[in-house]
Parts: C-alpha cells; sequence; structure tokens
DNA sequence: TAGCAGGATGTGT
DNA sequence: ACACATCCTGCTA
C-alpha cells in the first residue's frame, strides 16, 4: 500500500508501509463495517505487527469492512490468516465503540476479547512455561499496545523502564479478565507487583503513586507512539511534569546505565540479578556510595546467575555521597 | 480515601 | 514449586 489511500468513505489518509498511529486512531473511530479494503488491510496489517505475525499472507486478501462483519466467527477463523487474533480483536474494536461503560468507551478499553489475542505471546520461544502470561509480560503488552498506551498505562521514562499506571481500576479490570478472576482489585494486582520488587524484576519508585520501573525489558520493545488527541495533550504533558529530569538521572546513577534487555527465559529473569557476592554484599554495603553500587549491580549482572538479588532503595532527597541501603533478599 | 508495604494463607497449574 | 489471589494489619499522603 502506498500513496494515498482511500481507507473509508470519511477518512483519507497517506500511508506507505501501514498506517500511523493517528491514521490508525482515525481508522478505529470508524465503525469497522464501513472500513474500505485497504481499510481492513491497514487494520490487519497493524494487529499483525503487534503480535510479530506475518504479514505476507494478508496481501490477497480483498474484503471490505461490511463483508468482514457479515462473516460469522468460524467462517472468519477459516478465511482470513490469524483469525483467531483478529477476530478477538474485531470484536473488541466493536465493543469500544458500543459499550455503555463511558469510561471504557473514552480510553478505548479493551474488552475480554482482545485478551486470546495478547494471550498469543505465550506462543513465543522466551516462554518456555505452559501456562506462562505474567503480569509483568502482561503490563509490557499494555505498555506496547496504542490501544492501552498512553491511556490506561503510559512510560514515563522508557529508557529506564519507568511507567506509571493512569487508570488502576481498568488495568486491574482487565488483568482479572485474563485470570478469569472478575473481582481483580488494584489492590490485589498492586500486590502481586510488590512481590515483584522482592524478585528484582520491578522496582517501586518511592514517593511517587503507581510508578513502577521494569529492571529489564525485552530487546524489541515497540514504542507506542501518542494517539491522543489535543484535547488532552494538557493531562499528558501533566504526566510527563511529576517525572522530572532530576529523579532520571538518579535513578540512573543508582540503578543501571541501562535498563537491561529481557533474554532468553524470561520468565527466570529473576535469577539474572542474583549475585554471588552474598557474603561480601552483606558486610561492605553500609559505607557505599551510589556509584560503588551502580559498577557492583553491573558487575554482578554480568558475573552470575545465581545468589541473591539486590534491591537498590532511594530516598526522596538525592545526596550521592551519602550511603545508600540495599536490601538484601534471598530465596534461601 | 487511595496507595503502599508486607505477612499469612489459599489456589490452580 | 511457582505465580499469583485474597485477606489482612498498619502506615502515609
Amino acid at each position: 500500500m502506498s500513496g494515498t489511500t482511500i481507507l473509508t468513505e470519511e477518512v483519507e489518509v497517506i500511508s506507505t508501509d501501514g498506517l500511523s498511529s493517528s491514521e490508525l486512531a482515525k481508522l478505529f473511530l470508524i465503525p469497522p463495517s464501513r472500513w474500505s479494503e485497504d481499510g481492513v488491510f491497514a487494520w490487519m496489517q497493524h494487529v499483525c505487527d503487534q503480535f510479530d505475525l506475518d504479514t505476507s499472507t494478508l496481501k490477497n486478501l480483498h474484503i471490505n469492512g461490511k463483508e468482514l462483519q457479515m462473516l460469522s466467527q468460524t467462517e472468519f477463523e477459516k478465511r482470513i490468516p490469524f483469525g483467531n487474533i483478529l477476530w478477538a480483536h474485531l470484536q473488541f474494536l466493536i465493543t469500544c465503540r458500543t459499550s455503555d461503560n463511558p469510561e471504557l468507551t473514552k480510553y478505548g478499553m479493551v474488552n475480554k476479547a482482545v485478551i486470546p489475542s495478547i494471550k498469543r505471546r505465550c506462543n513465543e520461544p522466551h516462554n518456555s512455561a505452559g501456562n506462562c502470561y505474567y503480569l509483568y509480560e502482561f503490563l509490557l503488552a499494555l505498555l506496547q499496545d496504542p490501544l492501552t498506551c498512553p491511556h490506561l498505562i503510559r512510560w514515563l521514562d522508557i529508557k529506564l523502564g519507568v511507567f506509571k499506571l493512569m487508570k488502576t481500576k481498568v488495568v486491574s479490570w482487565m488483568w482479572g479478565q485474563h485470570k478469569k478472576k472478575p473481582e481483580m482489585s488494584y489492590e490485589t494486582l498492586g500486590r502481586s507487583l510488590r512481590y515483584y520488587s522482592q524478585k528484582g524484576i520491578l522496582r517501586k519508585v518511592i514517593g511517587y503513586h503507581l510508578t513502577y520501573q521494569f529492571r529489564f525489558l525485552p530487546k524489541n520493545l515497540k514504542v507506542v507512539p501518542s494517539l491522543e488527541k489535543c484535547s488532552e495533550e494538557q493531562e499528558i504533558q501533566g504526566a510527563r511534569d511529576e517525572w522530572p529530569p532530576c529523579l532520571s538521572s538518579r535513578l540512573k546513577a543508582v540503578a543501571l546505565n541501562e535498563v537491561f534487555p529481557l533474554s532468553v527465559g524470561t520468565p527466570n529473569l529473576a535469577l539474572l540479578y542474583k549475585t554471588v557476592t552474598t557474603a561480601n554484599a552483606s558486610q561492605n554495603t553500609r559505607h557505599e556510595t551510589t556509584q560503588d553500587i551502580r559498577q557492583k549491580v553491573i558487575h554482578v549482572f554480568k558475573l552470575s546467575p545465581q545468589g541473591v538479588v539486590s534491591e537498590v532503595q532511594l530516598s526522596p532527597e538525592p545526596q550521592i555521597s551519602r550511603p545508600v541501603k540495599i536490601l538484601r533478599l534471598s530465596n534461601d
């Protein structure tokens, strides 16, 4: 698809390889039944791209939105490549448009239909466990989905892996749907996040509500450009203002030069942070500077997958020369 | 009132 | 065993 393409009767967009996020946003504002063939193709391409699916099989598929919506689920899954995923996503879009929940509509909320499509990631190689979809993966998926990021959850500092939950109730609800726990609340979800702090997967950013830091990120992290309209720009700026550069630099100083990538064996990533310096750490941490800690963390990370988890805790005021407390956590 | 920390215990795989 | 889910007490902004 190239040049100017009419995606619907109303929306004209310029596209080369797929649509920009703003173009997608326009497309999603139109009922799927009114999408042109190119509109349907753009949507499919977007969804496939989100889930790393091969889009080559879509090129010879000539179907418009009206025809698409007339298909039963069985017909849809038979005719359309990755039909189960695309079906789920289509139902999600339709539900968004017709939901009587104003908040869900406003934020393009995810109906449970979208969850199976996210589940697709369970089949990826880095997940060796059978029932493998962890909360942190779920959050990462939301952070990479323009339907949920930045409305429900957003990066405050993507290089450092710092993110904020914008709509705790909705995100918790989604997690509950995924886990078939309709009573899921942020209180419960938050408890799980605190377990992640113990395991070294996340770090709570102290002094910032609903703000956490991934200690590892996937190499192929998809960055979602903002889909917000002008009316929401102030809200976005507000969120940015809550994350001053000075805090970024402090986190950087005490934590890592960069957020380490999640690599093969993601479910065991906590092990990556374990260190062989158990004895040394217990004796020598009282007068360490942040620079010492950073060096140690990097060193330890490179050294060994065995040992204890080190957790650096920040105080509200930056005092670089002051000793920093290290919480040592061990499964022993 | 909501967010947060973390202990105890239950549940499903 | 693991990864939560639930419930709880207590603290803080």
